[in-house]
DNA sequence: AAAGGGTACAACCGCACAACG
DNA sequence: ACGTTGTGCGGTTGTACCCTT
């Protein structure tokens, strides 16, 4: 099926918006909200494409939209997301009320990758292999941090009053070693022993799934493995979803609310972390 | 003061997907 | 099951503005 863009059609006006077409959007959505935004300019008399018009409110008009430079707080909260999430900005701009999408889009590329770059060097020095982080990748940052964070197989083992908090995650591969992985977060303070030790029948077979995402689509996880083998973090294949064992958690629909999920379920946090 | 380069941000484009007939 | 439509999302582009020379 082949759809020319809405755009294309004769007449339509592109480009930056004037104060007038403004105050005219805002007027129709205020009377009539926006059932159908197709239909929208041409009954509120706007010569431009629906699209256009749902783009200009929500990015723009919207009158919950913050204005503004982003405080630093915001922008902590975007790097971190960013690392759970990677390139998913709807999903992070869920996190930030009164931001758009594209505003912190955009705020990630002008200032957060370079400020993070600056630190790259530090990150990568903390690596024990070395890799550095691709930020400009849209996957997120987690794998290479897990490939970082992924205790030798020959280190010792902690035993389980040594696991000082959730953050402290033992898991087990198919030939029995349990390999321990610390998932780093300042935010992140729960009581030890309340992360549950999940065995080798909920990791696949040849290496460790780390779920970062829950498919929409109810089918299950998707994430990233850890080999059994060489330790080495496996990036996320687009259809790498798994199955979540029906062992009573629940099912939300990220990665951060997956852990925090998982966390509180085991009984570890009173309330989620304030983002 | 003018030119050139860099930056920030608004807007567009194309794709994916869900809903519906 | 299939085609169509509407919407949402992420990537990219265009341009106004700022800074440096």
């Amino acid at each position: 099926m082949v759809r020319a863009p809405c755009c294309e059609k004769m007449g339509l006006k592109k480009g930056p918006w004037t104060p007038e077409e403004d105050q005219v959007l805002i007027s129709y959505i205020q009377r009539n909200g926006h059932g159908n935004w197709r239909a929208l300019p041409k009954q509120a008399g706007l010569l431009r494409c629906g699209k256009s018009c749902r783009l200009r409110w929500i990015n723009y008009l919207r009158p919950d939209i913050k204005r503004g430079n982003f405080s630093r707080e915001e922008e902590e909260t975007i790097i971190k997301l960013h690392e759970m999430l990677g390139n998913r900005w709807s999903a992070i701009a869920a996190r930030l009320p009164g931001r758009t999408d594209n505003e912190i889009k955009n705020v990630w590329h002008t200032h957060l990758k370079k400020r993070l770059k600056q630190n790259q060097v530090t990150l990568a020095t903390a690596a024990t292999n070395n890799k550095s982080f691709d930020l400009d990748s849209s996957e997120p940052t987690i794998p290479p941090l897990l490939e970082s964070l992924v205790h030798s197989p020959t280190s010792p083992q902690p035993s389980s009053s040594e696991i000082s908090s959730v953050t402290d995650v033992s898991m087990s591969t198919q030939n029995g070693e349990a390999n321990n992985v610390e998932i780093k977060s300042e935010d992140m303070e729960y009581s030890k022993e309340s992360f549950p030790l999940i065995d080798e029948s909920f990791w696949s077979d040849d290496s460790v799934f780390l779920p970062t995402e829950y498919s929409s689509n109810s089918s299950g996880f998707s994430g990233f493995n850890v080999d059994a083998q060489t330790q080495d973090a496996v990036a996320p294949m687009a259809d790498d979803v798994q199955e979540w064992p029906s062992d009573g958690l629940s099912l939300v629909d990220n990665g951060m609310d997956f852990w925090y999920d998982l966390f509180i379920r085991a009984g570890g946090a009173e309330e989620l972390p304030d983002f």
